[in-house]
DNA sequence: CTTGACTCGTCTATAACTTCAGGGTTTACG
DNA sequence: CGTAAACCCTGAAGTTATAGACGAGTCAAG
């Protein structure tokens, strides 16, 4: 019989783990000696290994529970084969990743690029469902609030100082 | 000027992912109105923009902002490099779970061909670092203890009656 | 003046653990 | 006999990046 720390030693795993396989119901100690330690027996390690090996296949522990305590082979089957293709599909995320990475790069200009000028302003506000009125109602109330911060912003769109002024007068009316 | 929720929906993210990323420290809105409602404009929006390329590379968070504040473009390529590394070390470890998986689907009866015997049983023990005179001892504590529990234990072992009579009484002496 | 569609901040939950706090046992040593 | 080291226990909180829900406040329209 081991200690749960012994346990825990022998598959290279921390105390706190065993602990929580045990909090998750995948693995009980045999029994608890009168001073509340527990112990495990040949049972135990089996059920241990055959949780690790669940575990090295990526499976997560809630399925792990229902394989070990109905262990119907048809079932296990089935788990498998779909944890391959989770897998697949985890595989294909980082490879994207991995690409846009190279990209980034190979093309560091791509970050700098992307200035919001008017008309990618408009599309957003359009996006996010503003009509015409609607903007000519935001301009207005913008001028009203925040003349200053209006000013500013507009400037921020590479917006000519004449066009500006156009559209602040606009706004005032 | 658009509101929280405008923005994660022109990023298509949750008003809750976009407050977490302030939380963080990533992304300030413009200015808070007097109702305390967020602003963002097109700074933020270009940060914005940012952060998510750099999420869509696996960036951690916590990292991202480092390189949003001090935007030293070696130190960039530096966490580029070192991303493109750490997602390649996990396409590792799945690709072994995946081969794992078709190993297993090959030939099932491998998780069934681990049984613990004397031998492995005293290999177990003898790795949590206990010597004979260890074992010895501990055939004793169990003998006194629980007397049916360790004649079950080492049935458990496949050890003949025999010999199972014979490591009892000497637990006994 | 109410209703609906927004905000706000805060809390909870997720997976698979780790770490910590506070306290009880056992064993070895002086 | 006392104590210190090395165990054990329980229970709680922290981790990451997000989603969702809560009650309460705000705003525009009808």
């Amino acid at each position: 019989m081991l200690t749960v720390s012994q346990l825990a030693k022998q598959f290279h795993l921390s105390r706190a783990t065993v602990l929580y396989y045990e909090k998750e119901g995948l693995l009980a100690p045999a029994y608890r000696s009168d001073n509340g330690y527990r112990w495990y027996g040949v049972d135990e390690i089996q059920r241990l290994e055959n949780i690790l090996a669940y575990r090295s296949f990526g499976l997560p522990v809630t399925e792990i529970k229902n394989l070990l305590d109905n262990s119907n082979s048809d079932l296990q089957e089935a788990a498998l084969r779909k944890q391959f293709c989770h897998l697949e599909t985890e595989i294909q995320t980082l490879r994207r990743q991995q690409r846009a990475i190279v990209n980034l790069l190979e093309h560091p200009e791509i970050l700098e690029e992307n200035m919001v000028t008017k008309d990618r302003w408009v599309e957003i506000m359009r996006a996010s469902g503003l009509n015409d009125d609607d903007m000519n109602n935001w301009h207005r109330q913008f001028e009203k609030l925040e003349p200053q911060a209006h000013q500013e912003f507009l400037e921020s769109l590479s917006i000519s100082a004449s066009e500006i002024t156009q559209i602040r007068a606009q706004s005032r009316k």
